[in-house]
DNA sequence: GACAATACTGTGCATTACATAGTATAATGT
DNA sequence: ACATTATACTATGTAATGCACAGTATTGTC
């Protein structure tokens, strides 16, 4: 019998919402860094090695758009929603939604 | 770049529920099929690809219990929440609503 | 000048939903 | 009587991804 582990499981929990969470915080454009910090400060806390590696997977799909800038004290990569992130996102909160309250007719 | 894929983004979403979804069904008795199909009129629609293994996981970490019958028509094995997912379940339910509170704190 | 905070990149592993295929029995229709 | 559908399960392989871990480098702060 292998560990019966909480962890494991709010881990699969966390696991499909953090890509909605990105999307729905990027309308205002934020650097990596930035975007940890916010989403720790609204109760979701992500791990660098798991938002950074998400960022660039989202950019390659084209939901998100990038640039890098060294102008300012420090070099970063800001990134915001793209035109098709935008139009896929209210799906995706539909879905979401959805299956919220899936979960409450169970629960 | 790669498609930009909803259903893909939905599956994400899906995944983590489902366990939490199964454990909230199992206080009944049910065996796979008939929970499977519980579940989608719940509006939650799971392969049996993903069923049948997630159940012998679950079991595996000690938080279900299963025997199998074969009085019945048919041969079935049916699964049952064990104590141990009777105390874990609520404390994955907490974890679930403090993600949706988080969620519409985003949204 | 040591230290923490900031900001990013890269590799590898374990987990898991699903696709797909296969097996077998019971119920239903014609 | 026979075909079809619904029932019920097992098994294998693949793709995706969160995180651990390691590394690089700059900027405050004490």
């Amino acid at each position: 019998m292998s560990e019966p582990n909480l962890e494991k499981l709010t881990l699969e929990l966390r696991r499909g919402v953090i890509s909605l969470a990105v999307l729905s915080q990027l309308h205002q454009e934020q650097y990596g860094y930035s975007l940890i910090q916010r989403l720790s400060s609204l109760g979701l806390h992500v791990e660098q090695g798991t938002l950074y590696p998400l960022l660039r997977r989202l950019e390659d799909q084209g939901l998100l758009q990038s640039d890098w800038r060294v102008e300012e004290s420090r070099p970063r990569r800001y990134y915001r929603i793209s035109p098709v992130g935008e139009r896929l996102l209210p799906a995706l909160k539909a879905e979401f939604d959805d299956l919220v309250r899936a979960m409450e007719r169970m629960l």
